[in-house]
DNA sequence: TCTGGGGTCCTAGGACCC
DNA sequence: TCTGGGGTCCTAGGACCC
């Protein structure tokens, strides 16, 4: 297709501070007061609220580094509360989808829209951008942004803008404003800014004269496309308003599946490590199954505190090929336990550990070892596992497990200050009292 | 004392084959 | 002494994103 030619129209939603937002929207008593949301194991600030931005913390700055900063401006700090923040940004989907029958949910807290035909239904693009903003207000309590343009590059852009100008009112439209517009306006913004110009190339580009997404914008593709590759490329031809990122509405399957959390003391015995590596695979196959997937290989990992100069260091890996593709969690954790065991070595304190499944294909389509003649056990062992995900989502996470999962503790995450998951357990239901 | 987790894509270079 | 060239596949590493 010749998207040079092709009109097309996206909008980008994006959630204001998103997880400090969910917060607020249970606590309106937060509206105001420095807020920041914390990583797992309460490590490092991931959502800061604009007051705590304009005390100048970063974006994963470490919470320890932060303890006076925190005392002298009463900065409020909330472990991470996933189960919310993923329940609030599927609202913000239902809602998107009224809105439009194309939406790609890009990450939890953003969302692209394609419009074509649909900006007739509305006088202009800022009034659409406008009753969306209303409605997930007032559904869901959140505040958010919107951004239109021409491409999904430049309606990241225009997001942007629309969080830094205020007098835009949280809208930002592209597709209306002319040339002189466009270059006046992406002459201000650094480009830091653009869409896929991250630390390392946003370096070198100003080390060669790019100093700005309209720079960016001017610069030949073929010499960015020598210079950087490919995707360089088309981030410029993006930015020109030539549509090259087309809308994913179906989430494709995930290619691997990640399970690694860094531990709440430190750890030295197998045997720890062998509850943290089951319980990690644990997860893992549960997101396995639930795309309907099964994994061919399991890679494993173990590393030490690398800002802990004075201990001795120790990262290790392996992979653990399995005879043929599975989404049994015994099996997975037989084959992880083997790779742990394999890799470990006494004496060193652990900090972090980490399952990976790898090779995902369909279960639907599996192909089956020449050795395999138990098709029958397999279904078996299909109907195990999905009574066991059924009953596990009906009554709560780890009410069935594997044994070598562990009842111990020190290992686990650190996560002092979580808020309730308000929105899918009865039993943390918010309250609401009449006077 | 305390420093997150989970993804994707592209490229270069080596191994291997004919 | 002379010592090809082209293709494919795989992997590690680097870059990016939130």
């Amino acid at each position: 297709m010749t998207a040079a030619f092709t009109s097309q129209q996206f909008a980008l939603v994006d959630v204001n501070n998103f997880y400090v937002s969910c917060e607020r929207v249970f606590n309106p008593k937060l509206e105001s007061v420095p807020v920041v949301v914390l990583s797992n194991n309460d490590g490092c600030a991931v959502a800061r609220s604009n007051e705590v931005k304009a005390l100048g913390v970063k974006m994963g700055t470490p919470w320890f580094q932060m303890q006076d900063l925190a005392k002298r401006h009463g900065i409020v700090a909330f472990s991470s509360n996933y189960t919310l923040y993923g329940d609030m940004s599927n609202r913000v989907l239902m809602i998107l989808r009224d809105f439009s029958p194309e939406v790609e949910m890009y990450s939890i807290d953003e969302c692209f829209l394609r419009l074509n035909g649909l900006s007739a239904l509305w006088p202009t693009l800022n009034d659409l951008g406008q009753a969306i903003r209303c409605r997930i207000r007032q559904w869901t309590g959140l505040p958010i942004c919107v951004g239109f343009a021409s491409s999904k590059t430049m309606a990241k852009l225009a997001n942007h803008v629309a969080k830094k100008h205020i007098d835009l009112n949280g809208v930002c439209d592209f597709t209306t404003m002319s040339e002189n517009e466009i270059s006046r306006l992406f002459s201000s913004l650094d480009v830091g800014e653009v869409w896929g110009v991250g630390r390392r190339i946003g370096e070198r580009l100003h080390a060669m004269g790019i100093h700005t997404a309209q720079a960016l914008r001017q610069a030949s593709p073929k010499w960015l496309r020598a210079q950087f590759g490919v995707v360089m490329e088309r981030t410029c031809d993006e930015l020109n308003g030539i549509s090259c990122l087309a809308l994913e509405d179906v989430t494709p399957p995930r290619k691997q599946i990640i399970c690694s959390r860094s531990f709440g003391e430190l750890v030295t015995s197998l045997e720890e490590l062998i509850e943290a590596v089951s319980t990690y695979i644990t997860r893992a196959a549960e997101k396995l199954r639930h795309q309907q997937s099964v994994c061919g290989a399991v890679h494993v990992f173990i590393h030490t505190n690398q800002f802990r100069k004075q201990d001795e260091q120790y990262n290790n890996g392996i992979v653990v090929s399995l005879p043929e593709p599975t989404g049994d969690t015994r099996v997975l954790i037989a084959a992880a336990l083997f790779g742990l065991r394999h890799i470990y070595r006494p004496g060193y304190k652990y900090k972090k550990a980490g399952v990976m499944l790898m090779e995902l294909s369909n279960s639907k389509q599996r192909q089956s070892s020449i050795f395999d003649l138990r098709g029958a056990v397999s279904d078996r062992v299909g109907e195990l596992m999905q009574t066991l995900d059924n009953l596990n989502r009906e009554y709560g996470q780890d009410t069935i497990t594997i044994g070598s999962a562990g009842v111990r503790s020190n290992w686990k995450m650190r996560c002092d200050n979580r808020t309730p998951r308000y929105t899918t357990r009865w039993n943390e239901l918010p309250h609401a009292f009449a006077r």
